[in-house]
DNA sequence: GGCTAACATGAGCCGGACTCATACCACTCG
DNA sequence: CGAGTGGTATGAGTCCGGCTCATGTTAGCC
């Protein structure tokens, strides 16, 4: 499931020891994002927390970015992984119950796993192109770029679900969706450190709103 | 209408010639997000390209943030200017007809004014308090603390359109309605340089959508 | 055991954010 | 008109973080 390595990495960890070490840097990484925030984030820090010199950083992440945007692919593997879990013990009939419960699947993963929050998951399904740089998003156009596959992955499901109704229309109503319910529960957990529950329910009835008008019932 | 010193500043100027710089280092501030992004803007040359000894700049900005939020309110001023003057020009009747109105303004600072993406518009509406601090967003949650006031603005203009049809719903449902709409406009220009024009469209469609169940026709 | 190539290490370089001792100026008052 | 005074202007310099690279170490092979 997890592929940290596909295309992130400097030099691909060869021994149990290394892969051992940039797992460590990972999660030193996600827990300082947690702790302090991106900007403020050192790079001697979590070489520090991870008992790993500064050198042996460099040869596996070109750079401090390299090393969030491997958090950020670490992250979405999990993610997608518990969604595809879930679905395939118990599928659903229904596509809205299915956009509830990524929603759900969403909020539990930024509770349980340090560093989810800086995965800008809309990002995941838009097209990389945009030659506009801003700031911290910029750090995973790039990141997630190669990674069409995992979002391709996801519009199959939604799509096996919709009842094969795919088309260009879908496609785009999709990403809108995405992209709108990352933002809005991303102001879930700005006003509360758990996650609003009421801004959660208002998120699921956005998406079921939206799409009401594309895709049918089942 | 600007008010680039409210609270923002550590020092308000003064003399006509230091309003001057202040508005000169604002420009080229604005100028060089859209040219290099947040993390590569530096101070110096901030300061270099606006005339401007490197000393003076910090007379009047305490930092890099404090001179990106004072940008971001100027604009958040402008843009705030230009609805309510299109309002008063010509009221509307329908509620959908003012949110559609906002987000054609929105697309319009975007193509003309510089550094207009900086603003996390979403982040105006909602409350400052969260402690989590996320990389670049974390910028704006302190700048726009203070300007509860402009949010309140925004919100009175809505609910009188609405029919005064107030409440903690309403309230709600408008926070997540901007912080959707920001995020797919913010996807709408990432994917093309001047806003694809489609996704603007689908923008004003998941607005009107759900909104519709809250707020009545007139 | 000697040789080579890959790997590990951390002192140090570079540049950017920010400061502070000093110079300057505008204005007052004797 | 000149000395005094409080605010303002300045940029050399400090501090610190990202990143490198010369050197030391280990692993594998003959």
């Amino acid at each position: 499931m997890t592929n940290v390595a596909g295309g992130t990495l400097r030099r691909r960890p060869a021994q149990r020891r290394s892969a051992e070490r940039v797992e460590r840097m990972l999660d030193e990484c996600a827990r300082l994002l947690d702790e302090v925030g991106y900007e403020a984030l050192t790079t001697k820090e979590v070489a520090r927390r991870a008992g790993v010199p500064i050198g042996t950083f460099y040869q596996f992440f070109s750079d401090k970015q390299a090393l969030v945007r491997a958090l950020a692919l670490r992250n979405l593997d999990a993610f997608l992984g518990r969604i595809v879990a879930r679905l395939s013990a118990a599928p659903l009939s229904d596509w809205a119950e299915m956009t509830d419960l990524a929603v759900d699947e969403f909020v539990a993963m930024k509770r349980t796993t340090p560093g989810f929050g800086i995965v800008d998951f809309g990002e995941v399904l838009s097209a990389p192109g945009g030659p506009a740089i801003r700031g911290t998003e910029r750090m995973l156009d790039a990141a997630l770029e190669n990674n069409a596959i995992v979002a391709d992955r996801l519009r199959a499901l939604v799509v096996e679900q919709a009842g094969g109704a795919a088309g260009p229309g879908l496609d785009r109503a999709l990403v809108v969706a995405v992209e709108a319910a990352d933002a809005v529960l991303k102001l879930a957990f700005r006003t509360r450190p758990d996650g609003d529950p009421d801004l959660v329910a208002e998120c699921k009835l956005l998406i079921r709103r939206y799409l009401a008008g594309l895709l049918p019932r089942t």
